[in-house]
DNA sequence: ATAATTTCCGAAATCGTTTTCGGTTGTCTT
DNA sequence: AAGACAACCGAAAACGATTTCGGAAATTAT
C-alpha cells in the first residue's frame, strides 16, 4: 500500500500541495471547479491524512489518556466504556493505563501520558495518593486534567463525582427506616476522600437519628475484596453481639460478609440486614440479592470526558478555563438484604 | 510551558540540532564530552522528544489499537488488562475501542485505529461478523493484525484462542464422570466459532461417553445475558422431565438458570447439575457456588499483545512476518453446582 | 483603454526529529 | 612537512499537512 499523499494528489493533478488541502478543507479561495477535481481524487484514491502531520502542525493528536486504578472492576469498566463512548462521539480516541492503587504508577503513566502528547488526562486517584503535586505541575503546564470519582479537593480542576456523604446517608437512613438500631460499618481505606464522606454520611445518619456514634462499629477494610469482607465478618458478632445492620462501601466486601453470614447461619436480613455500595452486577445475583446504591459508571464516564472536551474547546478559543464540579446523582436499591420498609 | 525542543538545546549550547540529537541517542560520531553537555542540559530542562515528529519521521506511534466486542464484561476486562500490562511493558500504549457486536461497528473503529496509525491491531470478532473482507484488506495493506478470542479460520494472521472443544468436552466429560446421563446444552449464538467449537466439544463427549445427542436438549441463547439463562431454564425442565444436568456455554447464562431454579424449588445439584463457562468472578460467589471452565482472560491478552509485538520485529527487521496460533489452556473448575465425582 | 478589484492559486515557512553525507579540524605517519 | 586518517560536527533533506502572504490572471468599473 503506497501512502496517498497531499503531494501525491498535487502532482497527479497539476496543482501544488496547498491547493489540494485548501480544497479539501473548504477554503473560500479556491474555485469550485478545482475543489470537485480534487476531492472526487482525493475519493477515489482513499485519501486519509497522515495524522502525526496534522498533529505536529496542529499541536493536537485528538488523544486523551484515561488512568484507571484496576480495569477489572465492573464500576470502572463502566467509567471506561463511558469514556470511550463519549469521545468517540466527538471525534476522540481514548489510551487506557491502570494505576494499580499506586502513587508511583500513577506519576509514572501520567508521564507516557505526556510524552505521548495526549489533549487531556482523566483521572481517578490512586488509593495511596496524598501528595498532589504531579497532578498540579501537570495543570500549571496546561495539560487539561478532569478528576472523577477519587478526587481531592487540593487539587484546582474540574471534577466528576458522586455525593458520598449523600449517598452513604441515604444507606443509612434507609437501614435505619427498616427498624434497624445498631449499625456497623465497613470503610475503605482510610484515604480516598470517597471513602471519607461514605464514613462521614453514616455518620450523619445516625446522629440525626438520635443514635449514638459508637467508634468500635466501624471496621476498616483496607483493600477492596471479597476476601475481606468474609473476614471482617464474624469480627463484627464477636465485638457486638447485637449489631442489627452493617452498612458497607462497596459491594464486593458486602458479597463476603454475606456469603461468611450465610456459612454461619446468620439469617440474612431477619438477624443482620447488610446493604452495599456501587450495585455492582454480582449484588443481582447473591442470595439473598445484596441492597445497595446505584452508582452510575457509565455516566460518570461520559460526564467526565465532556469536562474535559470543554475545557479543550475553551484552550482552542482562547477563553478562559472554566473548572466545573459535577455531582452524579445516586439512589437507594432496596433489593433482600434488607428488611421491607 | 515553553517546550523544549532540540533546537532550543542546541541554540543554548552552541551547537546543532543535528549534533544534539546524536548526542542523546550515543551516536559514536559525538565527543564524549559533548554528549555530557547535551545530556545533563536535557535532564535539567527535562527535554521530552515530541512524539508526534518522532512518529512522522519514523512512521511508527507506538501505539496499537484495541477492539472489544463488550467492555463491560469479566473476561474482556481481563483482556484489556493483560494487553494494556503487556505492552506498557514493551513501550507501547494502547487504544481500546468497543464493537458492540455489531459489523458496522467493528468496520468503523477499525478505520478510526488506522487514521490514527497505530501500529497494530488486536481483535476479536463480532457476533455478527460473517465478512472477512475488512480484515484481509487491513493486512494485505501490511497492517499487523492479531485475532483474539472469537476468531475465523478464514482470516490468515496470528491467533490467540482456547481450545474451546477441548474445554468444552472436559467440561460435558466431568458432568457424566459425576453420573449425570441427559445432559443440555446452551449454547451461544450460532456465528462466532467459540460457540460452535463449544457445541462440538459438548457433542463429541456425549459420542465418546455413548450417549446419544439429542437435539432438543440444545437451547440458543441468542445473548449473553443473566435473564436469557433465567428464562430457558424452565424450558428446560418442562421439554424434558429427566434432565440431570446442563452445560452453558458461558457463566453468566448458567446463573441465570441457577436461580430461576432456585426459584423453582429444583436442586442444584442433587436433581440438576450445572455447569458454565469463563470462570466469572460471579462464579464464586452464587449458591451454590458454580462450576465452570477457566478462560485465562489475562493471559490471553498478554500473549496476544506479544504475538502482535513479535509481527513488528519482523516488519522492522525486514525478516518475513511468521504468524503464529496459541492455545491458551483451560480447565475445569469443580465446585458446587456438580455433584462429587 | 486604463485603472481598480476580484478570483484563484502557489511559494515558502513551519511543526520537531532523524539521518545521510560531507566538511573541518587535529593527530599520526614517513 | 606533506600526506593519510581519525575524530567531530553541521547543513540539509526528508516525514506530510497547514496557512500566510503575495502575485498573476480575470473581471469589473471608469
Amino acid at each position: 500500500m503506497l501512502k496517498v499523499t497531499l503531494k501525491k494528489i498535487a502532482a497527479t493533478l497539476g496543482v501544488s500541495t496547498a491547493t489540494v488541502s485548501k480544497a479539501l478543507k473548504d477554503y473560500p479561495d479556491i474555485s469550485e471547479k478545482t475543489k470537485k477535481k480534487v476531492k472526487s481524487l482525493a475519493a477515489s484514491l482513499n485519501y486519509k491524512p497522515n495524522s502525526f502531520a496534522q498533529s505536529l502542525r496542529n499541536q493536537e493528536s485528538k488523544i486523551i489518556g484515561l488512568i484507571i486504578p484496576t480495569i477489572v472492576h465492573h464500576f470502572f469498566s463502566n467509567i471506561i466504556y463511558g469514556v470511550i463512548d463519549s469521545a468517540s462521539e466527538h471525534g476522540y480516541l481514548v489510551i487506557t493505563l491502570q494505576s494499580n492503587e499506586s502513587y508511583e504508577d500513577e506519576k509514572n503513566k501520567i508521564n507516557l501520558l505526556i510524552e505521548k502528547n495526549v489533549d487531556g488526562i482523566l483521572l481517578s486517584l490512586s488509593d495511596k495518593t496524598v501528595n498532589y503535586k504531579h497532578i498540579n505541575r501537570l495543570i500549571d503546564d496546561g495539560v487539561p486534567v478532569v478528576l472523577y470519582d477519587k478526587i481531592s479537593r487540593s487539587v484546582n480542576c474540574s471534577k466528576v463525582i458522586i455525593n458520598d456523604f449523600a449517598a452513604a446517608f441515604n444507606a443509612t437512613q434507609y437501614l435505619i427506616d427498616t427498624g434497624c438500631k445498631k449499625i456497623a460499618h465497613i470503610r475503605g481505606p482510610l484515604k480516598p476522600q470517597t471513602t471519607i464522606d461514605r464514613f462521614m454520611g453514616y455518620k450523619k445518619a445516625l446522629e440525626v437519628n438520635n443514635i449514638l456514634f459508637d467508634d468500635s462499629l466501624v471496621y476498616v477494610s483496607d483493600s477492596l475484596s471479597f476476601e475481606n469482607g468474609y473476614n471482617i465478618a464474624p469480627k463484627i458478632i464477636n465485638d457486638h453481639t447485637d449489631v442489627d445492620a452493617i452498612f458497607s462501601f462497596t459491594d464486593l466486601v458486602a458479597t463476603g460478609v454475606l456469603i461468611r453470614f450465610k456459612e454461619l447461619g446468620i439469617l440474612v436480613p431477619e438477624q443482620i440486614s447488610i446493604i452495599g455500595f456501587s450495585n455492582w452486577f454480582l449484588s443481582k445475583i447473591t442470595s439473598p440479592t445484596l441492597s445497595t446504591v446505584d452508582q452510575p459508571g457509565y455516566e460518570m464516564g461520559r460526564k467526565a470526558f465532556t469536562l474535559l472536551y470543554n475545557e479543550l474547546n475553551q484552550i482552542r478559543n482562547g477563553e478562559p478555563i472554566k473548572h466545573e464540579i459535577v455531582e452524579i446523582a445516586t439512589k437507594v436499591i432496596p433489593r433482600n438484604s434488607t428488611k421491607p420498609i
